[in-house]
DNA sequence: CATTGTGAACGCCTTCACAGCC
DNA sequence: GGCTGTGAAGGCGTTCACAATG
């Protein structure tokens, strides 16, 4: 049912997988045929070896002296990844970024289609996202009956964030996205990722106050991810 | 005037720091003297050898026996962040996350202040966001006219990011946070950092797949960063 | 006696380099 | 000849465990 033996892929390639699927797709509407890893490695902005050492996690795709087939690359990719599926996103906490992220593309493109939207304001109840409407976060576990992998959105404040976490959990997720600047807790087999703009701002503040500390980005002049 | 013989820190133990940061100034305003590092790594979700060991990249801070005086690491720890600086931040692109950025509380805090906004969008040029105007992008080097370590913020389409990029590269821009989904490069000594919600949700869905390559998350039942 | 700071061991990802294959 | 796949080497952060210390 797996591919293969299911190696365990790493941490580090994972985040890459969505990076060469979102290249690969470019390639794929320019009506490229293959691909070599120098030329993938160049586009996405990492080397030859880790794109080579990536791709060898999944099976072995490519062919020597030629490359790797952009699509059935892409397809295997996408299928990794799960994008050959549709999965279920709820918000939760529609303030300026719920709002934003609402209205993203990139929410609704990939196969995450943005499913429920919830916030704790009276005020905001009703309101309407193309088709969406906002409801009470009372009404969240009812609205995620019957799911069974559902995404969750936490884009509240982080006073309630935690007590957004909990409801989530109870309402069965599997797994949540934390864009507010709170320490989460998750039972298993709940997954956890968190998005931090401050820490990111404050990294950069960082590095500029110390030049020294740079890893200095290789072969081209951009910083790794 | 740097602090010591400026060893220097890994990347991890930076990214860490505002997280620290954060939960000292909580502990701060509680009023709470001092922290032992099992405290804080409870705090911060991480674990007590990491924070030792990170704390002792900035100094012998710690006392054996009580643990550390929160006031003064807080204090250490901002001015390692160069938090206790004022930091110039420009928004390229308002669209829905321009807004949000645009809005956010923690923009606003943490010394790090929006300066200007532009966009390409001749409909959305003079719109106001609690006083600062919406400016075009051909305004944006007059703007940074004399600005040594301002930070941009790319919150336009993939499409358009790596001119906006350039704009600020030749505008002298100290670092970049990049909101787009897309690659894009700098010359040195310009810094880059990359923030891509749908990298994130697609490494959610990649677990939920694959729930046996999850890397167990060790002693609390949270996901790490 | 609780807790720090740290050398050493460990694990893991990255990079190298080249045999193998088209 | 060009390029992949991968074993081996290397580098680096994490974890361990304990001597040192107030």
């Amino acid at each position: 049912m797996a591919e293969r033996f299911a190696r365990r892929i790493p941490e580090p390639t994972v985040v890459r997988l969505p990076l060469y699927q979102r290249v690969l797709g470019e390639l794929s509407v320019d009506g490229i045929p293959t691909v070599s890893s120098a030329e993938l490695a160049d586009a996405a902005g990492v080397n030859a070896a880790k794109v080579r050492k990536d791709l060898s996690h999944l099976g072995t795709y490519g062919t020597p002296g030629t490359g790797y087939d952009v699509n059935f690359l892409l397809g295997q990719i996408r299928h990794e990844l799960g994008l050959d599926r549709e999965w279920q996103v709820v918000i939760v906490g529609m303030g300026n970024l719920g709002h934003a992220l609402a209205h993203s593309q990139r929410f609704s493109t990939q196969n995450f289609r943005t499913f429920a939207l919830f916030d704790i304001d009276p005020a905001k109840i009703g309101e309407d996202f193309s088709g969406t409407p906002v409801r009470h976060i009372s009404e969240l576990s009812d609205a995620l009956a019957g799911m069974s992998q559902a995404i969750g959105v936490i884009a509240c404040p982080a006073g309630p964030a935690q007590d957004v976490c909990n409801r989530l959990v109870a309402a069965r997720i599997a797994a949540i996205l934390n864009f507010s600047p709170a320490v989460l807790t998750v039972p298993p087999p709940v997954l956890l990722r968190q998005v931090d703009f401050s820490v990111e701002l404050q990294a950069l503040a960082f590095y500029i106050v110390h030049p020294e500390a740079v890893t200095g980005a290789e072969e081209d002049t951009q910083s790794g991810l």
